[in-house]
DNA sequence: ACTGGTGGTTGCATAGTACAACTCGATGCG
DNA sequence: CGCATCGAGTTGTACTATGCAACCACCAGT
């Protein structure tokens, strides 16, 4: 095996490990917003409101699991729908002052978690690993960060 | 926010959303070997045998979760149990031939979608991106982030 | 108005998980 | 030795996330 296929290798046995890892343990770290939850708050934040159907194509999600996340979210009073003047099959949803409290606070306890683990990295590899997982996760190297 | 700042923060979101999007499609790419039963087969690859206690402490998941998982790896037939001669409360597993040969088809095909997402990549950047990855995921051990 | 397409909900099934209670065998102590 | 304790594993129960399929409501084009 080459040198390129060792690296190939090792990318996928280290993000594997990864992604098992943060499905096992997905929900003990914030009882009150699941991994699943918290991406879909993320992703009403940046984009300042979509649709469920916006929700589910973006993160490959049924649109029935998506409707159940979102139940969950207004219930637990982390989102709101708005009907769509334009359309009436359409809800908007968007966060409300609870829900961007709370994904603010996940949000810095999951970064600091985060940089937990990258302290004492030099900032060039910071970036440099950044760079690279954008590039990776998207093929999206031009989206913004944290687009997805 | 400084740089360094944002770095961790977009770290933090590409490794979420990976581990997001990992966990929606595990289950499609390879239905007979689900992201779960892949690791532990991989695991007992690795390690040669262990009990069913190491892959619980080792993936920080419940002994009944694993005593299930294995328990469906047995019937498939990709595992072995042995009875420990020293001790007979232990179970000692190991891969089966057919196992074996599933891991190492499911490892060729999950290769190749991550080599797929790799290409155009200069050498350099696979091995440095390799390297951090190992580094983030390594000395995780105890705090995995995300795995929280 | 009919037809087809889109957004969303609900019923049903399944996987993965945790926790608790249990069994069985090993180990140690009086 | 006999009993208490510990460790490995299994089983019962419950919950969450998920997908698929069926369905409803609405929109748009003909």
């Amino acid at each position: 095996m080459d040198a390129g296929e060792t690296a190939v290798e090792t990318i996928q046995r280290e993000m594997t490990a990864f992604a098992r890892r943060a499905r096992a343990s997905a929900g003990r770290m914030h009882p009150e917003l699941s991994l699943v939850s918290y991406t879909l708050l993320g992703h009403l934040e940046e984009s300042g409101g979509c649709r469920a159907t916006d929700l589910a194509a973006h993160y490959a999600l049924d649109k029935s699991t998506v409707s159940r996340q979102v139940s969950a979210l207004e219930r637990a009073g982390l989102v709101e729908r708005r009907q769509d003047p334009e359309d009436h099959r359409v809800q908007v949803l968007d966060l409300t002052e609870a829900g961007r409290r709370i994904l603010a606070q996940v949000t810095v306890r999951r970064r600091a978690a985060v940089r937990e683990r990258l302290t004492d990295w030099p900032q060039e590899d910071l970036e440099r690993f950044a760079g690279y997982l954008v590039r990776y996760n998207g093929g999206s190297a031009a989206a913004p960060p944290g687009d997805d």
